[in-house]
DNA sequence: CGGGACTTTGAGCAAATTCAACCATTGTGG
DNA sequence: CCACAATGGTTGAATTTGCTCAAAGTCCCG
């Protein structure tokens, strides 16, 4: 499927490859019939094309450094990502490098086994990261959110696909410049270190859920999940925006659409939760939903 | 449960966590039975009383650095771990803190919640690392084996437990100590950071596998892993040894060890495979796996 | 040779999927 | 402004995959 992707120039700006849901019987794919046959040729669409920057500018060149910089000092995400563990000289020093970029829900960020010339930070909105077999089924193996880094464990290729679930903020610095200035700033590197640490705990609590957890543990463990992430980054958490469909958090939890869906309904009508929309959930009981959890 | 494995003074030597199964409903943990009534109290008798080391005195301190030195000069992983990527200064700054210990197998190495004084090197043996929900259920999030390195993304505590699946050697180094040479040394700092990359990829790979693959899809792909896996250390591939029981690649693949063993018999009748016993397998079409697999 | 642990095989069952229909919300065009 | 199509979400019924429970079969080690 990597190859496929390699001729990737435009496609239409509504396709169905973010929503199509992973099946996980072999036959799967094509059962959702009508929706995208040529699924896998994605939303290639160069970045840049689409690319709405804050100052449009900005994406030929490097010259609106101080600018950028400007725009650094009001960033509401500073203190959750690398930018906070960095003294002013060095924060210049990548905000020479950035271009803001702007995506639509289903946007493609990059594709699993693109040339990996960027790193990304996420400033507002999210952002899925997933795998996909060679039938279109399509697991998420993470989901990342204001202040959080984009493009940690790339070689020279990725190694899965990101794409924007919501609209979505990111900044973006091209790779090997990162590198550059990441070599050259210990507290940069060691910064990354963590957050691959951190990742990489997240991924092993993933392998657990995935493994062993019931349907039923899983929602709830996502549920509890989300709700940590938004109470780490202050946002709303009663009612709680999820900021995906359906399918997303089926494919995240390694379930069908319908199965996330019985098990809303069943953690509603257990009192768990009430749904203000699909979207919207108020976690009514979380030590009921910790319970379930199975943790 | 972390908080029952505090205590942990000895356990006797044969106990039967490391075996005991995950299963996957949230009764299953009991009707193993005679199995372990005491799972997750765990043989977590402290490695140093346990410890054969080559050179047994060493634990005493770290005064026989030069011996140690000796024995790293000869080790047959060196090109593989950490100290292949180091200058001989400090390999022998490393050397002056390394203890040595000989593990059998189900043999803890440390458990989910311990604090983290140790990282290691593994030069010979298999090794998995697991976590486990309340009720017993068990999954094993990844192996380890001869020039691998256990410890990259503990914080202060460890969040996974690790166990010698057969008879292990490791070499040990105090954590913090660790990580001031790891500070002082770019280069080592910048190989762990590789091989957290290298993990987060596998960890990615991983639940891939659990969240989309059939049974059958599992296990061809993971015999495909474990052959890469034994070609990189040079290990023989033609009977491929697999090194762990059922119950423990069960563990890894989310699945039970009857659906393990019927998929091993499913493979055998396609021709794929071939049982030398149950730990030594030949793949008689790799090409047939590959496709199996679902990649 | 005997006992125990591990593995394999079989039969029935249950959780989650598949297939299908229906409902709700949203945006569009008449 | 409302009908209506489209998308996404929910619910139901049948099916399937993998699990549970049970019983043999193997292998290893003393």
């Amino acid at each position: 499927m990597p190859s496929l992707a390699s001729a990737g120039t435009n496609a239409p700006a509504t396709e169905a490859t973010g929503t199509a849901s992973a099946t996980r019987s072999k036959s799967g794919a094509q059962s959702h019939g009508a929706r995208s046959p040529r699924a896998g040729a994605a939303a290639h669409a160069g970045i840049a094309a689409h690319a709405q920057t804050d100052a449009d500018a900005s994406l030929a060149g490097h010259h609106a450094s101080t600018c950028q910089a400007f725009a650094c000092q009001a960033c509401t995400v500073r203190g959750l990502t690398i930018c906070g563990a960095l003294e002013p000289d060095d924060q210049t020093l990548l905000a020479g490098l950035v271009q803001h970029l702007s995506l639509q829900p289903h946007q493609s960020i990059f594709q699993e086994g693109d040339a990996a010339d960027y790193v990304y930070t996420i400033t507002a909105g999210c952002v899925a990261m997933s795998k996909s077999l060679a039938d279109g089924r399509r697991q998420i193996t993470g989901f990342m959110g204001p202040g959080d880094f984009l493009g940690l464990a790339v070689e020279d290729e990725n190694h899965y696909s990101a794409e924007a679930l919501s609209p979505t903020h990111l900044c973006r610095y091209p790779r090997q410049r990162f590198r550059a200035v990441m070599q050259s700033v210990p507290a940069l590197e060691q910064r990354l270190y963590a957050l691959a640490a951190d990742e990489l705990a997240l991924a092993q609590e993933q392998i657990l859920l995935l493994g062993r957890k019931t349907a039923l543990e899983r929602l709830a463990t996502f549920l509890l999940m989300m709700r940590r992430r938004a109470q780490q980054r202050g946002l709303p958490t009663n009612p709680l925006r999820l900021s995906m469909a359906r399918a997303d958090v089926a494919d995240y939890l390694g379930l069908t659409v319908e199965t996330v869906s019985r098990g809303f309904s069943k953690l509603r009508a257990m009192g768990a939760i009430t749904l203000d929309s699909a979207e919207l959930v108020r976690l009514a009981k979380p030590a009921l939903l910790q319970e379930l959890s199975g943790t």
